[in-house]
DNA sequence: CGCAGATCGACAGCATGCTGTCAATGGTAT
DNA sequence: ATACCATTGACAGCATGCTGTCGATCTGCG
C-alpha cells in the first residue's frame, strides 16, 4: 500500500510531502520485514518464535490474563489465546487462578519460561547495541520521534 | 521483539544507541500495523486488499510473471501466486501467453484492474498528502533515509 | 546434440494475525 | 436482589505470509 501507485488520477495529485510520507511508509514495510525476520532468528536459539517472545516479555514484570496481554500488545484477544495456549503447553508459562475472576486465569512465567527470555534478552540487546552503533543514536532517536508523530497523524 | 525484553543478563548491558535502536524498533512495529490497516481501508473501495494492490501495482507498468511480481515485491513466489489467482478469478488482472517462457505466463491489467489501481491510488495521494502535511516533509525524509540505513546495517 | 542445473508453477502444510459468535462471568444501575 | 451490559475465554473460519517438495520447462556447458 505504500508502493507508488503509479499514475493516479487528476484532481489527486501527489505533493512533495506526500511523496516523502509515502517514501517512508515503503521503508517502514521493508524494515520491519527484516525486523521479524530478525527477531526469529534472535528468539530461535531459546525455542522461541517472535511472536511467543512478545507474549512472554508481556508477563514478565506480573502476571495477566489473555485479555490483558492483548491489550497491552495491541493484538487480539484470541491471537494471544493461541499462542498463550502453546506456551503453556511447552511449561513456559503456566495458569494461575484469578482471584479477580474466575474465568480469566492469569498467565505466570514459569522458570523454564523465565530462563529463555532472559537468553533472547542476551541476545537481543547485543544484537540491539550493534546496528545501533552502525546507524547513530541520534539519528536513531529523530526518525523514532517521527515515526511517533506518523502514528499520531494517522490516528485522526 | 522490538519490545523491551526486560532484565538482561549481565554483559549483555544495551547501550544508548541500542536502546536508541530498540525503541525505533518499537514505533516501526505500531507504525506498520496503522500502515497496513489504513492501506486496506483505502483499497477495500475498490474492491481490494493491500495485498492485491501490491500485486497489481506491480503489473500496472508492463506484464510480468508471478516469479517476476515476488521479486519486486520480496515475497514468496507461492504468496503472490495465490494473490494473482484470485485477482485472475475476479478479472482484475489475467494471463497472457509468454514468449519467453511457455509455463510462466504473463500477469496483465484488465481494464477493470487499471480502474481499481487508478481509484486506489487517487485515494492513497490525497490521504498520503494529508499525512505528509502534518509531519513534515523534512522530517520524513530524514526518518526514511534513517530506516535505509538501518535496513542495510541488518543486510549485514 | 544432450545432459545438468536453475527456474517456474502447483500443491501441501504451518504460523500469525483478524473477525464473528457464543456462553460464562463480573460489574452496575435500578 | 435483579436485570442489563461489558468482559472474557473458546471455537470456527478467513487472509496473508512462509517453507518444502514435485514435475515441467528453460539455459548453458560440454
Amino acid at each position: 500500500m505504500g508502493e507508488d501507485p503509479g499514475e493516479v488520477a487528476a484532481g489527486a495529485a501527489r505533493t512533495a510531502a506526500g511523496a516523502a510520507f509515502s517514501a517512508l511508509v515503503e521503508a517502514v514495510f521493508r524494515l520491519n520485514g527484516r525486523l521479524v525476520a530478525a527477531g526469529d532468528a534472535l528468539a530461535a536459539p531459546a525455542g522461541l518464535t517472535s511472536a511467543r517472545w512478545q507474549v512472554l516479555a508481556a508477563v514478565e514484570d506480573a502476571p495477566a490474563s489473555v485479555a490483558d496481554v492483548a491489550r497491552t500488545l495491541g493484538n487480539a484477544r484470541q491471537s494471544v489465546q493461541r499462542v498463550a495456549d502453546v506456551l503453556a503447553e511447552e511449561g513456559l508459562c503456566a495458569w494461575a487462578p484469578n482471584p479477580a475472576h474466575q474465568r480469566a486465569k492469569l498467565l505466570v512465567l514459569t522458570e523454564a519460561g523465565r530462563d529463555a527470555l532472559a537468553r533472547v534478552g542476551a541476545r537481543q540487546a547485543t544484537w540491539a547495541n550493534g546496528i545501533g552503533e552502525r546507524v547513530g543514536e541520534a539519528s536513531l532517536r529523530e526518525a523514532a520521534a517521527t515515526l511517533r508523530r506518523a502514528i499520531e497523524a494517522l490516528g485522526q
